[in-house]
DNA sequence: CTGTTAGCGCGTTCAA
DNA sequence: TTGAACGCGCTAACAG
């Protein structure tokens, strides 16, 4: 087994008392003895077993992060910004993963009553209605802070991003960048993601007395996509802004640019959400709406952290609304590929 | 605070004692008994503490995973794969990022003394050359598995993909599907990865009695590997089979297929290696070469779990080298897009 | 400055 | 069938 408090005691003939005062550097333990102790602590490479002084100390240093999956980018991105953050802090991170599964969430939720975390972060999955399960380990006291996907009616801490705000963005640069017929390619209206990015789009317009809005509506089949986007780019006049709802629309708007020899950006600017970030393999010169990931992970967390270690924070009044990125690429700073 | 076992025992007027050995449905217990104990517990919502037991039991049930970042999709796979391994065995799993600094995986895995994890396992950071770190947990009692990268030098469980073999697989398959002229797209030479798969290749053609082998060298450049994919597809004698040995080569690839009409696989089979998986999303019908990244962590964490529950399991016989999956595609049952 | 004592919450003797 | 007592490794209060 690893060497414990008692074996230096035993080694020096001193107390276990003078041992762990020693080790945490306590102004009521001679400097020799400390020296002593640290000596054979480092000799004997003893380290304090963290879970019998967080028993003792009624604290584990450690929190959950409970996510649906890691498939794409985005939660992994989001990891690495939590782990540093814990990292900084001296906490240590436990994961979890609901694979989308109500009843797998509501288990792993439960377990956390029990002392094993002094905090949760939590992107709920894909079936989660209710919120009763959240709402009880708050209850018993734990700090819970919401990510990306949120309970809305939970009344805790929340960190997201707007998808609305995104896309009024998109088209304020846009337009700023002179364009003047800025065409919005809009997957299904009926996904709520899609018509929150549509009315940012329109507002966007609106708000700068710009063109009327106009919507081309793609759909699920890309053979079809290939043949709308065509039309629209083979149209009299043709558009020079373009706003790509969703990732998968770049690819044939970068093939119908090659094939009707249109650059981009120079005579059409296209802006795209994306989250695998594959669209920059083949369009090195888009410019992307992406979520900030690591960002979002570093400030969920830095938020949970202000309530485990500040008893009177108030968890419940903090909703950040994280910009997602805008980033607007030259065809030589990017780590995609350019092609003649 | 959370409720305890002393909680349980004042309400219903038993021991401590009684409550623990009713909890584990222990048969020393009335069934009465039991049953009282067991509603009470679900009422108050009762959860044991894990690290009273765990610091009693000495066991912590949870491992550590040490990885050097979760960027792309290999590692959030094999994350997935390890937990829901971790999840199964009733294991908490604890993520530790080295972001490839060696100094920092040194100082994890020392605090890995401490009996807080009951199992570990590593991918070693790019920086890593030594692994004395890693020895000494190893002597110290506790339980490694290495896991795609690698000590070479350490006796323990790893699991890995071989590239050579991948190679081998990839070459056998395109002579089986008929091919007589394949050639392989290679990276800078120098690189240990593309020589393993050019080795592969080679001993592929070699083993078949088939053609000589036909390297291709490409470079960094994406433009100069486009001039050099366009001279080789518009030579004379034009490949019918194309091995490229990173995924990047697959865009100029597609590109002139394209422009040259070439269809994909009819008259050109490509097989590629990839990480990103994004090269899909351009070519449907490619054949890709992948590491099975869920099945490296599944594997990985059985082995590790083995070594942690049975004493006299020997880990350092473990060698596990996981073929890489060759993924054939057709048009229609990939979940990449498909144009005209 | 150092040591004694008493738990943190739980599980495991051994007695009753 | 139940309970008292001890200890896992550590920290904190109080003595000395």
């Amino acid at each position: 087994m690893s060497v414990k408090i008692t074996d230096l005691a035993r080694e020096l003939n001193l107390s276990v008392a003078t041992i762990s005062k020693a080790l945490k550097d306590s102004h009521e333990i001679s400097l020799e003895t400390k020296q002593r102790v640290f000596e054979l602590a480092k000799k004997l490479n003893y380290t304090p077993n963290p879970y019998a002084s967080g028993l003792r100390k009624k604290s584990s240093k450690t929190i959950a992060v409970v996510l649906p999956e890691v498939a794409d980018s985005f939660f992994s991105l989001a990891i690495n910004g939590i782990e540093s953050i814990a990292h900084d802090k001296g906490y240590h991170v436990l994961i979890y993963l609901t694979h989308e599964s109500f009843k797998r969430e509501e288990s792993i939720l439960k377990e956390f009553q029990s002392g094993r975390v002094d905090g949760i972060l939590i992107s709920v999955s894909g079936e989660t209605r209710t919120s009763s399960h959240v709402q009880e380990v708050i209850a018993a006291g734990m700090p819970v802070v919401f990510f990306d996907r949120i309970c809305e009616d939970v009344e805790t801490a929340k960190v997201i991003t707007d998808d609305f705000e995104s896309s009024y963005n998109a088209t304020c640069h846009l337009l700023k960048a002179g364009c003047s017929n800025i065409v919005y390619l809009s997957t299904s209206p009926a996904l709520s993601i899609n018509s929150n990015r549509m009315e940012g789009y329109r507002q966007g317009l609106a708000d700068n007395g710009a063109q009327k809005s106009d919507v081309t509506l793609c759909t699920g089949d890309n053979t079809e996509n290939y043949r709308i986007i065509r039309e629209l780019l083979t149209r009299e006049k043709r558009p020079d802004g373009l706003i790509a709802s969703v990732e998968k629309l770049t690819t044939p708007i970068y093939l119908l640019c090659r094939e009707l020899n249109i650059s981009i950006p120079e005579e059409l600017k296209v802006v795209s959400f994306t989250n695998l970030q594959a669209a920059l393999i083949l369009t090195p010169t888009l410019t992307t709406i992406t979520q900030p990931a690591f960002e979002m992970g570093k400030a969920a967390a830095s938020i949970l952290f202000k309530g485990i270690e500040k008893k009177d924070f108030d968890l419940s009044k903090e909703k950040v609304v994280i910009p997602s990125v805008l980033a607007e690429r030259s065809s030589t700073q990017t780590a995609g590929v350019q092609y003649p």
